[in-house]
DNA sequence: CTGAAAGCGCTTACAG
DNA sequence: CTGAAAGCGCTTACAG
């Protein structure tokens, strides 16, 4: 079965394409009677435009491309469903690649959506990515581009984020103010924004509170699939390391969680022994005994703002309006839980 | 910046638009010398195709659409990946949909990926879908179509699935195995396939192992983004049913982590009061206490073979040859951990 | 080996 | 109000 075209709706009520191209697009030069015998004749042919031909004449596809590193996270998850249900509502598709946190992969895939031509790119930098080039080229072909969660700041584009700084410096604050006085920190890479300010947040709060920041307790995690091990590997190497530690802000909800499992195992009290803070509110840390405390992170909202972003420059690229690049902040609040308590 | 196109290549180097694309897409009636300059320009002009004007011409977008219910759910994601890495390998590019377990909402994904000109679908079904015409329908327009996890036995597509039926039967039996007399059920929804076979697993082994099927021990859940809070009601009233209960088997294994909060929180031993068995073997049923015995579903794999067959057929309509639906069945095994035990 | 020409299905500036 | 025509950028059957 073929598709119907407009030339056979024009062939049909023997009028010319252009007048039916017209009528089905509501302009106003069509009478009346035209436009609705046309749009019956459409509807009874089940006729849909191509969209192929369509795109090679407006010059645009309605569907965007997004970045992750790593699809299988909850985080990430929240973020590509808020994301989908945005482009849903305008009108847009969505083509998901994974970089799987390479800078290689990253580039490419960069490409392979330049070459899709895309009207516009989300993305969340994959953590080895430390040259942006790939992402300023994608910028000097005038294609939006809006980076979300992990970013570059040295970059001009749109960006939504959060302050890890202010969420970790009050993480970390809570561990304080809960009596904690010698506190370890998990980390996540180097390289990546968001673990650099997760761990300056904790440094300042220590600083703040004229508690002497000791880098042997800061520990690092690859944060990968392997996140939950690492944890129990992080836990189980500072109870060996330093015994005196009695509170650890840990750079995400997985690593906290392999780390309160391990702890369970070995019989050291949470938050008696020592008090946990992790971060992203992850569903699991309600469920996990102890429950955790953490810092909410609105992963559902930060695809949404993104992807809103990112229609409006695709709207003010249309109009030929200039672009500003913003960047979006959005709030993240301390949920308390077991994992911390005022001991008296 | 505009894009190059093919006729400033041919300007450039004057010859013809024909003879520059054949060279690119190396043609063999073209001259060594011709190509060697033709592919030199377009590397420095930084040539890249339109897609579109290919999309027009050849009637494929190299796009496919997938349809997931809920794309924030662990065993999805792992699909999600399993598809896009597979698909990236094909040079497939993968939008994806969400049904939100709707059947309105997944006949109104259809019709937009019917629109959009994909090349094919993959799509497991929403809970609520009894009704498959939107599915056949795109059969008719010889559009390939692939259902995973989520089928209708009665449509004649691809498809790949595991043997729920067995799988849930290996879980029952294992139950029995270890000691468990009077075995409760939590299934999932009334209509999915999957959720209808598990709980027919479940009652064949109890059959077959002489133990009575009392249906008031099976307790039904949505399976929603509320799993975990409906694993802890279900565990809570199952307590007050039927205190003689010593043995669940639960649909999936977050529901089976809600139900094992929710008996650690009330002091019920695992497994010497309960024993349980989820299903899915999501990494947290090694993460929680006790670690959860669960059926390992291959969730990766399934989206690799789904796109597999998906890119078959989308060869095998290419070459106008016959497609043949064919079912891929999954192997699926049980995973024997702490929350149960043969009690001596 | 090279190229002129048709055509994919649409949109839209322009003429009448 | 209607329609002929150009053109988006490519591919490919055909002629030379």
């Amino acid at each position: 079965m073929k598709p119907v075209t407009l030339k056979e709706i024009a062939e049909t009520l023997n009028i010319s394409i252009t007048t039916v191209s017209k009528a089905l697009k509501d302009y106003p030069d069509v009478s009346k009677k035209t436009r609705k015998l046309v749009r019956e004749t459409a509807a009874q042919l089940n006729y849909r435009p191509n969209s192929f031909a369509v795109n090679l004449r407006t010059k645009e596809s309605k569907t965007i491309g997004l970045i992750i590193p790593e699809v299988v996270h909850h985080f990430f998850s929240t973020v590509i469903k808020g994301i989908i249900a945005q482009a849903e509502k305008k009108g847009y598709f969505v083509i998901i690649l994974q970089s799987n946190e390479s800078y290689e992969l990253e580039k490419k895939q960069i490409d392979l959506l330049m070459s899709k031509h895309v009207d516009g790119i989300l993305i969340s930098l994959a953590n080895e990515t430390s040259d942006f080039k790939h992402i300023t080229d994608v910028m000097d072909q005038d294609k939006p581009i809006v980076m979300f969660d992990k970013i570059a700041k040295i970059v001009n584009c749109s960006k939504v984020i959060i302050d890890d700084r202010k969420a970790a410096y009050m993480a970390t604050q809570h561990l304080i103010d809960t009596g904690c006085k010698r506190i370890a920190h998990f980390r996540g890479p180097l390289l990546p924004q968001n673990s650099i300010d997760r761990f300056l947040g904790y440094k300042k709060a220590l600083l703040d509170n004229d508690l002497p920041y000791d880098s042997s307790l800061v520990y690092i995690c690859d944060c990968s699939d392997k996140s939950f091990e690492e944890g129990k590997n992080n836990a189980a190497q500072l109870l060996k390391d330093h015994s005196d530690v009695d509170g650890i802000f840990i750079n995400t909800d997985m690593v906290a969680i392999g780390a309160i499992t391990e702890f369970n195992k070995r019989g050291i009290k949470i938050p008696e022994d020592i008090s946990i803070v992790g971060f992203s509110n992850w569903f699991m840390s309600s469920a996990i005994t102890p429950t955790l405390s953490t810092i909410d992170q609105p992963g559902y909202q930060m695809g949404k703002m993104a992807f809103k972003q990112l229609y409006k420059e695709l709207k003010a690229l249309k109009q030929q309006k200039e672009v500003h690049p913003k960047i979006i902040e959005l709030e993240t609040s301390l949920v308390k839980r077991d994992s911390t308590k005022t001991l008296i």
